[in-house]
DNA sequence: TCAATATATGATTAGCTATTCATATATTGA
DNA sequence: TCAATATATGAATAGCTAATCATATATTGA
């Protein structure tokens, strides 16, 4: 996180190009945006969530135990791994008995995953 | 990480639901496609990286300095971050003279940007 | 060739976080 | 209520990495 207390908006910046600057600063989203959104990413970003994840989005829903054979993961990992998804309304949780099953609660992250893995198969350019 | 040496897959799991347990692990990707996926998904996952993406994905192109001022980062930590996203081709270069301009690379990346910030939008349930 | 400029790289460090092991909670059936 | 089971939580640590400052490279014009 650059130090705001530099004040680097209101000095010493070069700029070239000072329209596409001035436009591009106004679209700009704010500060809470950017960090939720780099928090949305980093959630996804970690190898375990991750297949956590995509074992959701083929499954549609399953039980912790569940998660941790299709995932070769410890049952642990899993619970710590959830339970960050869950806080951030990416999964959610249904119990039946002393089970937990989980599945994917939001949409647009379904279609981030979709998205992703097209961009792998049809991977480097565009 | 899980511990490969563990030899999870073969011992010691409970599974409660053979069938879609076997299902979701023959649909599993593979480790070396997970890794890609948390990788470019960690890569969108830094405030820094994710405010130049964005100011990029408004602007079209813009040279480092007025990156640097359009997301209101020193012009060090722009040039760290532009390394990380041009080594993922996440980015492009174009020199010229001694300016260097920067644009999105990938098709992929600019609709995961776009699907995330309507993410935001419709922000909470879906 | 030399200074100035624009960007890139290297090295260090401080902060974060995934993993691990231990323990706790919650549910069921007896 | 008690043991067994399924999951969750807590605490500690090791590994990673973004930010920082110093320095290097590359390009231009004189």
């Amino acid at each position: 996180m650059p130090d705001p207390t530099l004040g680097l908006d209101s000095c010493s910046m070069r700029v070239i190009d000072e329209a596409r600057v001035s436009a591009a600063r106004a679209q700009l989203l704010p500060d809470g945006e950017i960090e939720r959104l780099a928090q949305l990413f980093r959630l996804l970003g970690d190898p375990t969530r991750t297949r956590l994840l995509y074992a959701l989005l083929e499954a549609g829903e399953l039980c912790v135990c569940d998660l941790a054979a299709a995932s070769e993961t410890p049952e642990t990992n899993v619970s710590h791994a959830l339970r960050l998804l869950r806080t951030a309304g990416i999964v959610k949780a249904r119990r039946d008995g002393r089970m937990m099953h989980y599945s994917l609660d939001d949409a647009h992250v379904r279609m981030l995953l979709d998205l992703s893995r097209d961009h792998l198969r049809h991977a480097g350019k565009e």
